[in-house]
RNA sequence: GGCCGGAUGGCAGAGUGGCUAUGCAGAGGACUGCAAAUCCUCGUACCCGAGUUCGAUUCUCGGUUCGGCCUCCA
């Protein structure tokens, strides 16, 4: 199965052809853990562990490095700590690992590698002196600034131009700077504030130079995919790129950019002033996780998608659709093919709504299907899919009595007794009684199911 | 102003130069003590104009319109 993914470097989708196929590399911008992650941080989240899955899937799951960063110095960090008192450390270790468990709740995998900025100031210092000796920056003011001049296709990515980011006029012109367009590699720290010894004066670093960095240490010098959100098109990543090909001599640096569009919701932009900003932890705690993955996945992850509460429910009810299928094949064993089916609307550029199609057509082969073989192939088959989109690996009983937390009405003690009442009533033919509580229970909002088995229910 | 990306049925959302997904919602039917679930059937959607073509929702050009980015941003 050939894999072909939309290159922002081309405006294509190119057929992928790693550097080396016993070492895929991926490196995804991770988050400034400064506070919780919205929705917004989840998106490129879930995409690229989509795309960490389809890798592993064709290459092998030991043949696959996914990193994905951890900026644990920048000046929200610095701002937030001192709102709240607390020290740097404390506050990125409890937002990193707040981070953690809600990723994990959207069925997301940890990267392979998860490298923390702190942790590689030496290796930031030692590709700024390597740009300075090979004359792409300069020192200025206790300042190291890059100098876009000095890079002849600087700009390629983002196709624009020096001019046209001139006539934008937002370009703060700095003093210390040698063109409006040059960044920051390193900037001076004042005493309150946290810094590293350098050669130009206690400093940190500038917000790119990070990730060029752990990059040429965990993955090398020139690698296959660099992941992250349309909005680090242009400058992050036109920086990252322009800071790694001049300290690597002119060789390339990524073959493949990735993009992801941008979460609005209700239709609006999400933003902190019209005061719609969606909070992940605040999220998983009033869906499961697996249904907001689900929405995630049901646009395409370049287009924008906007983030209603009418699309998480339809995630939940399709879900909800594949789980009552499983629910009546429990006892079956699953016959597993080698290929899920799914495999080939993922290796065209992440075509996941068209994967959740498949998954949906597969719940009905499977409702159809007849017999225990059948059943058992129709399973597998629906498994297989679910499994290399993250899907469907709660037990079906446990995902039909999920509950919101703090949830008001009837624990499962108290539902199980109503419908253990219920049935007797049933066997006593007693239908009057049977169908009172038949509503007590649906008012509850829980949903009867009276089959040859027996009553199973479920809340809606 | 510059660059980029969209406009598909009630909603979400794929895709294709002719055979017009998928799910939800809706209508009808089968099944059912009631119900739920399931299965079957149904609704002939592709922003506008011109062009290319035997044929365009799909390609080309123009327009309308929505949105993103232009050194805080996933």
């Amino acid at each position: 199965m050939s894999l072909s993914l939309y290159n922002t470097l081309t405006r294509r989708k190119d057929l992928f052809q790693p550097i080396d196929p016993d070492r895929v590399r991926l490196y995804v911008c991770g988050p400034t853990v400064y506070s919780y992650a919205h929705i917004g941080n989840a998106r490129p989240v879930v995409v690229f562990d989509q795309l960490f899955r389809l890798l592993r899937h064709v290459y092998g799951e030991e043949h696959v490095v996914y990193a994905r960063n951890i900026t644990d110095i920048d000046d929200k960090i610095i701002d937030a700590a001192r709102a709240n008192g607390e020290d740097i450390a404390t506050l990125t270790e409890r937002t990193t690992a707040t981070f953690h468990a809600d990723m994990a709740a959207l069925h997301c995998l940890l990267p392979t590698i998860e490298p923390r900025a702190t942790a590689h100031v030496g290796g930031m210092i030692a590709m700024i002196a390597q740009l300075i000796a090979s004359g792409h920056a300069y020192a200025a003011e206790g300042h190291v600034l890059f100098s876009v001049a000095k890079m002849a296709d600087y700009g390629s990515l983002s196709r624009r131009s020096q001019d046209d980011m001139l006539a934008g006029a937002r370009v703060e012109v700095a003093p210390y700077k040698q063109a409006p367009g040059d960044f920051v590699l390193w900037k001076p720290s004042s005493p309150d504030q946290p810094g590293w010894d350098s050669p130009w004066g206690r400093g940190r670093p500038g917000w790119h130079i990070e990730c060029s960095a752990m990059s040429e240490q965990h993955l090398g010098t020139h690698f296959d995919i660099h992941g992250g959100g349309i909005d680090l098109i242009f400058p992050h990543h036109e920086n990252e790129i322009a800071q790694s090909v001049c300290a690597h001599g002119g060789e390339p640096f990524v073959n493949v950019w990735m993009h992801n569009g941008f979460v609005e919701v209700e239709g609006e932009k999400m933003s902190k002033s019209i005061g719609n900003v969606l909070i992940v932890h605040d999220l998983i705690r009033q869906h499961p996780g697996e249904a907001l993955r689900w929405a995630m996945l049901s646009a395409h992850y370049r287009d924008p998608i906007d983030w209603t509460a009418e699309r998480v429910k339809q995630a939940k009810a399709s879900l909800d659709r594949c789980y009552t299928a499983l629910r009546a094949v429990a006892d079956i064993a699953p016959v597993v093919p080698e290929t899920p089916a799914v495999l080939a609307a993922l290796s065209d550029d992440l075509n996941t709504p068209l994967a959740q199609a498949v998954l949906h057509e597969q719940v009905t082969a499977l409702n159809k299907a007849k017999g225990e073989q059948d059943q058992a192939v129709a399973k597998g088959e629906l498994l297989a899919s679910a499994a290399l989109l993250g899907f469907l690996d709660a037990d079906p009983e446990v995902w039909f009595r999920w509950r919101p937390e703090g949830a008001q009405g009837l624990d499962d003690a108290a539902v199980d007794a109503l419908v253990a009442a219920r049935v007797e009533a049933r066997l006593a033919r007693d239908f009057t009684q049977a169908d009172r509580l038949r509503r007590e229970l649906t008012e509850a909002g829980i949903i009867l199911d009276d089959g040859p088995q027996g009553t199973i229910w479920r809340r809606a």
